[in-house]
This record gives C-alpha cells, sequence and structure tokens, in this order.
DNA sequence: GGTTTATTATTAAGTTGCTTAATAATATTG
DNA sequence: CAATATTATTAAGCAACTTAATAATAAACC
C-alpha cells in the first residue's frame, strides 16, 4: 500500500476517534455518591479540589470560563450536596470554595476513573518498542503544537482552528 | 527517562488534545459564504450535501440525532439561505432536502478546510518512517477499538466510558 | 472620613444543540 | 372506510455556557 493512501486512512481514523470524544462529552457517570453527574461538573468538583479555598473569580480563571458559569455551577453543586460555599474570614465579598465528604468521594471516584483509562493506554504502549514510545510522543507534541498555532489564529481563518 | 515515566507524559498529552478538540467544538467559521457556521451547521449541511434528496427521518438516522432535531436545524439552515426544502413528489408528507448554490459553497469551503487540515498531518508525517506510520495505524485503531468497546458499555460504569 | 472606583458574586435573559412529549397531517393497512 | 403507522413540526426543557445588569463590599484617593 503506497503511503499516500495510507495517510488518508490514518485521518479518517483520526478524525473518527475526535467525534467519538466529542459525543461523549455528553455522558453522565456515577462517581460513587449516587449521583450522576456531568462531565462539566466533575471537572468543576475537580477543580475545586485542585484549588482548594479558592474564590469564585480565581476558579473561573482556572477553568478559562466566566465568572457568572462558576457561580451557576458551584450552587448546582453545592445543592447536590458535593461543594460547600463559606465567605473567606474576615472579608464579605469573597465566595470561598470546598468539597464536601460526598464531594471528595466523587473526586476520588474520578481519580480512579482516570487511571483506569490510563491503565487500558498503558497496557497497550506496552506492545511496542522504545522507538515507537518515543515516535508517538514526538508525534503528539507536534499535534499539540500545530493545534495551538492554528487555535492562536495563524490560519487564514476568521474565528475558528481546525480539528488536527 | 523509564518507560512508565513516558506513559504518563504521553498520556497528559493524549488528554491535553481531547480537551482542545472538544473546547473547538464551540467555534464557528465562516466557509465562504458570509455567514459564520456552528459545527453543528456544517456538519448538517455537509451531510444533507452527501445524501441529497434524504426526507428529514432519513437524515436523524444518518446523523444519529432525533427527526426533531433535524427539523430544527435544517429550518435554521433554510432561512440562513444555505437549504432547500421542498415536498417528495406524489408524497406529501415528507420533506426532502438539498443544498442551495449558496450551501453548496459552503461545503467546498468546508471539504476545503477538511483537506487543509489532513495536508498538515501528511506534511508532519512524510518525517517518520514506513515502520512509524505503520505503528500509528495500528495504534490508533487499537484506540478506536477500545474507545468503542466501552461505549457499548463493556466496563463497569453506568452510563459513561472513558476518554482513551 | 467620605467619595469614587474597582472587585466580586449573583441573577436574568439569551444561545446552541440537542431531547422528550404532544400535535397534526398524510400514508398504509386491514 | 376505519384504524394504525409514518412523518414533520412545535413547545417546553436541559446543559453549559455567554453577556449585561445589579448589588454588595473593598480599596484607593483626596
Amino acid at each position: 500500500m503506497d503511503r499516500k493512501t495510507e495517510y488518508g486512512i490514518l485521518f479518517e481514523k483520526w478524525m473518527r476517534i475526535m467525534n467519538m470524544m466529542q459525543e461523549r462529552e455528553s455522558w453522565k457517570r456515577d462517581y460513587g455518591t449516587g449521583d450522576l453527574l456531568h462531565p462539566s461538573e466533575i471537572h468543576t468538583l475537580q477543580a475545586i479540589g485542585e484549588f482548594e479555598g479558592t474564590n469564585i473569580s480565581g476558579l473561573a480563571e482556572k477553568l478559562g470560563i466566566t465568572t457568572s458559569g462558576v457561580s451557576q455551577m458551584s450552587r448546582r453543586l453545592e445543592i447536590k450536596g458535593l461543594v460547600e460555599k463559606m465567605k473567606r474570614p474576615g472579608n464579605d465579598k469573597e465566595v470561598i470554595l470546598g468539597l464536601t465528604e460526598k464531594g471528595r468521594t466523587a473526586c476520588i471516584g474520578h481519580e480512579k476513573h482516570h487511571q483506569q483509562i490510563q491503565l487500558l493506554m498503558n497496557r497497550e504502549l506496552d506492545n511496542y518498542s522504545d522507538e515507537c514510545i518515543v515516535f508517538l510522543s514526538r508525534f503528539l507534541s507536534r499535534v499539540e503544537e500545530v493545534s495551538g498555532d492554528i487555535a492562536s489564529g495563524k490560519e487564514n481563518c476568521r474565528d475558528e482552528g481546525g480539528a488536527l
């Protein structure tokens, strides 16, 4: 099989995988608390755990969304009993976020889930030579670079980048 | 550097790329008609072009969404002047979909955009040996397989799969 | 100290891309 | 011809945001 044909097949595979990932973005899951959490909810929860004690605007910055979005999401998580909101001591303006016990449980469940996926990848990678691993690492780095370049508008497009 | 460490770095890279792809899913773009089209709009448009003359429910099946969703999206595309709706001859029930000239222009623009991204990947792949290409192809196939398995519920989860 | 300005959080309303449920119209079948 | 099925649309709702407006508090300035 010639190289160009192989490239085409490879690209199609890549695109199919990307599409799968996008579909998966609507799924919800129980991380061990009995609640079905949406990806955005568990993602926010994880960030609250990682930056425990941060205020709304701090978290907004970390997540790259508006304070409004964080405010809404944290209220939802508070209602579900996963997050605690309290005033920062000596400051009546800022609201700082922390995990409840239940929230911590969900975070641990999420972490475990993450590790399970990583394990799957590790098991796959075990089948290949060192050279392959080095190549794959380099290739993914390049994808990340190029993807970032596109995102920062170095391509001739008005508002978007590609899906590489 | 030992293999396990390399695996960790690789996995992080993979996850970062997946996250980038997801963010990109909200961007809109001008495909040569002056309209800024959302990914879903251009995706639907492309499908209408591919299965020209299909009815609403046929397209819904192809896209894996409800007829209601297709009905709404096709109305939007009709309003934007990209899609034409008409009754199937000899049938007052079915609505068949086709592209307008403008819609065709957008589709061609989309195709070109696709090709540009593919070109970027091809150029990158040109730097590697045949062995690397064969490996990458195999690796992506495995990712697709495993990802599909997870999706069809072969993992111990209630409603979700992983992000491999 | 008091006034202006800035920071911070919330809320209301809007958007996208769907979903489910209800409705209406047309086809098909018995 | 009546009952059933297919098809398309609409209304309402949800998730995960956004922008714009509002309200409260803190900081800076004079």
